[in-house]
RNA sequence: GCCGAUGUAGCUCAGAGGUAGAGCACUUCCUUGGUAAGGAAGAGGUCACGGGUUCAAUUCCCGUCAUUGGCUCCA
């Protein structure tokens, strides 16, 4: 007899070789039938595994996320099984879960995967997936699987392989189908129940650009068709979120071939929007020390030479504008800090002046590649809410958990409560993609890790994503779609001020380096209003949203008085307009909750007459007559309160 | 940049090798109304662009451009 441990504490006592399952139906039957996966001593095992000796052990149903990947790596053994059967000589590389369900990399010869052939490769799944075969593991030196693969002529597998020690080498056969696989499955093929094949992409072998591309094909699977069913119309309520389809119903933005691609034009109530997006963080900064700059949108090439930038991007960047006689060389500006370091050195600095905070909503201009622009997250001129502050060594740390306090101010006053922090680090195997020395290096990264903690942020870190002048701290949201983006930055450099020879004069009457801090708290406007977007669905905070109130009246013999009214509430700062079409007043409500006006005014001879006004909330219907002052003020308080929440 | 998909009216989309369609929006007229679409008429398209096949191409084929889902990249 063995002694199994739950998770729980509790303990069973079964006979030597019973497996995980064996344990789930010690608990009971139906809880049997669930489970799907287990961890024994820690280690993921396939449910039928033998244990042999005393050991703790997990279970998991396709609840729990160690279930959900065992589902998900299984069944992408039946996507490769079934895209075998489809399209013969295929060669198979790899297939894991994924967060939302998992692919298979293919190398499908000069085959073609279309989007119509999606149903019969459901089909094809479904119906192996029907044969309820056993996924079973089995052990093989590493010179017959490399026979099995050499002779299927599948290098990839082979490469694999080769990278893998003699001992540790396992198949997993279902049906008529095997796979190299360390393990991990359910334990049969026919607990998928539904199945969806979401897309087809190109992904290079072992992400590597230079290497040859495979056909990727994602799908998703889940053990009751209703699930799946459930999980599409998440997908279909997320995409009435994307930024792209609201910023064109709520006319905030838009696009023109003839302008050119990644160039997004503003329209007037996403440019008032945004306006008052700036205002708000500009009056912050002001609070915190900063001082306003504005530079101009190119600058010398050799400025770029100097910083570095050219050398690192010049060849992926919009060429040189020359002067027309001269030939001297300007570039588009791609960031700022250039043109801040020389304000900085306008004028020679004491300890006494540190730290400076140079802060401007600069516009830059960065040629991304074609196939990366997304609507106005990944654009290719775009507007950052940009700062650079100069600071004495000693005053590093303390600068930057000053920072780190208003980006957090920032995103609590918008709402921005599910962000990572993301400490990104150089990666030290490849030193050359950076500049600078390994001192600087080092006391840069420390400050922001140690900062970070003293601040009690919650942080990942990441090597290799450093920029190239120095690391990061990184705030990254979510979109929609669960596309990952990142939001506000920090960056310490010690590379810039050397570069640019910035000093100051310390109190030993020697010169100094200043340490330069670059922070965005909204990163860019484009991208930062795009995540807004779809973080409310289009239901702007009342202080951000184009119009606070749409004035209705009942028939166009009211349209005067309710100008009048609207002159009213301007001045109580409250923004909106009158609808004066011949409409009926149920055609003016609509339109107005379609284009998620907060506050509708319905006026007609009753409120004339009592001087009130008959008030709506977007999404709520009618609340009631209100006068006209208690209305303002119950705008005006809301506004303070999404605003002055936490602004002292 | 690479692999796939898409491109028809301002918007959302249907369509077929032979004279281009709908709904909404727009214009005009009727209607003057009470909490999510009042009625009628009208106007609006070189079917992304360039080639090719064909008696005939918006439709089929090729290329370009743009959009889009991924991959790679992201100062």
């Amino acid at each position: 007899m063995i002694k199994i441990t739950l998770p729980d504490g509790a303990t069973r006592d079964l006979p030597a070789g019973s497996s995980a399952m064996d344990v789930a139906k010690s608990i009971s039957e139906g809880f049997a039938r669930n489970v799907i996966s287990a961890k024994v001593n820690g280690e993921t095992v396939e449910v039928t595994t033998p244990i042999t000796t005393d050991a703790d052990v997990t279970l998991f149903t396709f609840n729990d996320d160690e279930g959900k990947k065992a589902f998900w790596h299984s069944s992408a053994h039946i996507l490769a099984q079934a895209l075998e059967k489809l399209y013969p000589g295929v060669k198979l590389t790899i297939g894991p879960a994924i967060e939302n369900g998992f692919y298979y990399d293919v190398d499908t010869g000069d085959q073609t995967i279309h989007e119509a052939d999606f149903k019969k490769i459901e089909d094809k799944f479904l119906e192996l997936a029907r044969e309820k075969a056993d996924f079973n593991l089995r052990e093989v030196s590493k010179a017959d699987a490399l026979a099995k693969y050499k002779e299927e002529g599948n290098e990839y597998k082979v490469e694999l392989i080769e990278n893998l020690e003699d001992g540790e080498i396992t198949f997993c056969d279902h049906s008529d189908f095997t796979d190299l696989c360390r393990g991990g499955h359910i334990p049969n093929t026919g607990i998928v129940k539904a199945i969806k094949i979401m897309s087809v992409a190109g992904a290079y072998w072992r992400a590597d650009q230079t290497k040859n591309q495979l056909v990727r094909v994602y799908g998703i699977s889940f053990p009751k068709q209703k699930l799946l069913t459930e999980y599409l119309e998440v997908l279909e309520e997320a995409k009435k979120r994307d930024h792209r389809k609201l910023g064109k119903e709520l006319e905030l933005f838009t696009f023109s071939q003839k302008v050119g691609q990644g160039l997004p034009l503003w329209l007037p109530n996403g440019a008032m929007l945004r306006e008052r997006l700036e205002q708000f963080l500009k009056k912050a900064q002001l609070k915190a020390g900063y001082l306003p700059v504005i530079t101009p949108h190119i600058g010398n090439k050799e400025l770029y030479v100097t910083s570095g930038h050219y050398e690192k991007y010049g060849e992926d960047s919009f060429q040189p504008i020359l002067t027309p006689h001269e030939g001297e060389e300007f570039l588009l500006k791609p960031m700022n800090c250039p043109h801040h370091c020389e304000v900085y050195k306008t004028s020679p600095k004491s300890y006494k002046d540190l730290p400076v905070r140079f802060a401007e909503f600069g516009t830059v201009y960065r040629y991304e590649q074609s196939g990366e622009l997304h609507g106005l997250t990944r654009v290719r001129g775009f507007t950052q809410d940009d700062a650079h502050l100069f600071c004495r060594p000693d005053q590093l740390e303390d600068e930057f958990k000053k920072v780190i306090d208003l980006v957090l101010y920032v995103f609590k006053a918008l709402g921005f409560e599910d962000f990572t922090a993301q400490i990104s680090l150089r990666d030290p195997e490849n030193k050359g993609k950076y500049i600078g020395s390994d001192e600087n290096w080092e006391k840069a990264e420390q400050a922001i890790i140690k900062t970070s903690a003293e601040k009690g942020l919650d942080t990942v870190i990441e090597t290799g994503e450093a920029a190239f002048y120095g690391p990061k701290l990184d705030f990254m949201v979510k979109d929609a779609i669960g596309r990952k983006w990142q939001l506000g930055t920090i960056q310490v450099d010690y590379n810039l001020p050397e570069r640019f020879e910035l000093e100051y004069k310390g109190s030993d009457n020697e010169m100094h380096r200043p340490v330069m801090i670059h922070r965005a708290p909204f990163g860019s406007m484009e991208r930062f209003v795009a995540v807004l977007i779809e973080h409310c669905a289009g239901n702007f905070p009342l202080w951000l949203t184009p119009d606070q109130v749409a004035i209705l009246p009942i028939s166009e013999k009211y349209n005067e008085s309710c100008k009048n009214i609207l002159n009213s509430l301007n001045n109580y700062d409250i923004r909106g307009f009158v609808d004066e079409r011949n409409e009926k007043i149920g055609r003016k409500i609509r339109d107005a909750e379609v284009k998620k006006v907060p506050y509708m005014l319905v006026i007609g001879e009753k409120e004339i007459e009592s001087g009130s006004l008959a008030v709506r909330r977007h999404g709520q219907g009618d609340i009631g007559e209100f006068t006209e002052k208690d209305f303002a003020d119950l705008v005006n308080q809301e506004v303070q309160e999404n605003l002055n929440n936490n602004n002292n």
